[in-house]
DNA sequence: TCAATTCCTATAGACTTGATAGGAATATAC
DNA sequence: GTATATTCCTATCAAGTCTATAGGAATTGA
């Protein structure tokens, strides 16, 4: 229950590896050797990750990925939400759908609750605290 | 993000309905009816629920199902482990795996975190809190 | 021009999820 | 004891998601 993707991992992963690698530009294919993650699936982590803004890309002979922020200044939700979206434990956390019909929803609020717990762990904490003690 | 399932949304909200017709036994049927719920999709979570020991299953005419304990001793943590089973982020937040090879492992410690926060959130509140005030 | 790299799109297999179907076992009422 | 209402059990299916791979276009530096 509530497990993380693969694909989240991997980029924490790779978040980490170019957290120790900081001021130079790593290939997509030296992360991938180096932690064991399948290099065409890290590519595209890797282009989501930049869509985000969390990391840069440079391309070219040279290129490769670096982070686009200081590892403290980088939060765990900000990871997370870069490859699976918002923490949404269920749709209504957002748009109250049938619960806006004059019920008072307590479920929704229930949600919501959990939705704000995760957030704040996650948002509580940098890459930093994962690469350093 | 860390969606939850629809099935466990039903149980939850089969649950409620148990917790508002204490005493009796509800046919799967009623409930469904009444919840929304496909009948059969229901039965099937009835019998998961009743396995973990969270409701009591009767058969027969005038059969049914009803809460094996009271709202308040129910807690939402017992429901969504009977559901997808215990919180876990990630495998190795019960088996180290690789991370036990001298490594310090910090993104293991992380999720361990991260399950804490969620079971203490869910573990916290009961069946009571979400069908009252 | 060449080599290294990101970037883009398409695809495929495995697995999970949500849902349905049919019927066997069991209990009650008449 | 027969009919009826119900849980209980097993099998199946369609659709979606997740993980991963493939091939090549665009870009940059030497």
């Amino acid at each position: 229950m509530f497990s993380v993707s693969a694909k989240t991992q991997y980029a924490i992963r790779a978040m980490a590896h170019l957290a120790k690698n900081q001021g130079v530009s790593v290939p997509s294919a030296e992360i991938a050797a180096s932690e064991s993650i399948p290099p065409k699936f890290l590519e595209g982590i890797l282009t989501q990750l930049k869509s985000s803004g969390l990391v840069l890309g440079e391309r070219g002979k040279n290129g490769g990925f670096r982070l686009a922020d200081k590892p403290e200044a980088i939060s765990m939700l900000s990871i997370v939400e870069a490859m699976d979206g918002s923490v949404k434990p269920v749709s209504c956390v957002e748009k109250a759908g049938a619960c806006a019909q004059g019920m008072s929803c307590l479920p929704r609020i229930f949600w919501i609750g959990l939705k704000e717990a995760i957030d704040a762990y996650l948002g509580g904490r940098t890459l930093k605290d994962i690469t350093e003690g």
